[in-house]
DNA sequence: GATACGACCTACAGTAACTGTAGGTTCAAG
DNA sequence: CTTGAACCTACAGTTACTGTAGGTCGTATC
């Protein structure tokens, strides 16, 4: 009725590591699951079902707080779902918020890299960009240092 | 001549917090600067300049260790500079894959959001859609559960 | 010169979300 | 009955910092 799958079951189904089910389990976002006699873990399809829950929220960047406050409400039917609308929407700011950011930095490596003639470092305008780096840090050893 | 800089306004000048370039030093990213008698360090330019090309590259998502080969490189401008257009490269590849991975997630996370009817728990489209999770967990301690 | 207070010092613990390792045990196939 | 993969626990390591505790220094003011 219960306990049929292994916790390497488990992580193929759901393509998720062994260790992180583990993982899991010791900071409570899975519950601890019944045990042969051997004392090895035995998963049964809620399981399964509850892991997928956490890794398709994870690949939809959640953190693993949000998760766990999904889940908690997600096993009340009769709450409002109000506060799963606003981690949603928490979470798609963020992204965009990285989006934005990434793309900065995309446009500004791109820019970088085109104007590099492959040359020495000495003209290289990739590290020129990175910094006006100049070469007097092998100077600190001047007098005045202790 | 030199040493004229504490680590406070050497952070302010760099947007860069006191305990990150301690950090920096410690990693031997930056070099270790003099010293006053009573052991408070003092930055050169030659630092500023250091610190700022780290925050520069940091703010492009490169690695620190990225950053470091970057830094070994630019201290020697008679080297090519094909490694650092590469490292560039790289990093432009890994910034295209996070955008659209999170573009990905952006798309997912609006379709969901669209679809809350701001209801209970129950019918809530984005429980449903991050899993089936059905109501059997509570059901783990069967016959069978140790 | 005394004092106050912010800035500095070191050393270490904590963060997120795993991943890897060591050293030992169990399960299932042959 | 043996072998070898999969399992077990416990703990260290990863990235790039951030925060804390407990103590010292520098400088402005009285």
């Amino acid at each position: 009725m219960s306990g049929d799958l292994s916790i390497g079951d488990l992580g193929q189904q759901t393509g998720c590591k062994v260790q992180t089910i583990r993982y899991y389990e010791q900071i409570g976002l899975m519950p601890a699951p019944s045990r042969t006699s051997g004392n090895q873990r035995r998963y049964n399809p809620g399981h399964a079902e509850r892991l997928a829950f956490i890794r398709h929220s994870r690949e939809l960047g959640f953190s693993l707080d949000a998760i766990r406050e999904l889940l908690d409400i997600s096993d009340d039917p009769e709450r409002s779902c109000e506060t799963v609308d606003r981690i949603a929407r928490d979470q798609l700011e963020e992204v965009d918020r990285r989006i934005r950011s990434l793309n900065a930095m995309k446009g500004e490596l791109e820019r970088m890299i085109l104007q590099c003639r492959g040359d020495k470092v000495a003209d290289c305008r990739i590290i020129e960009i990175l910094s006006d780096h100049s070469q007097c840090l092998e100077k600190d050893h001047d007098p005045g240092c202790s």
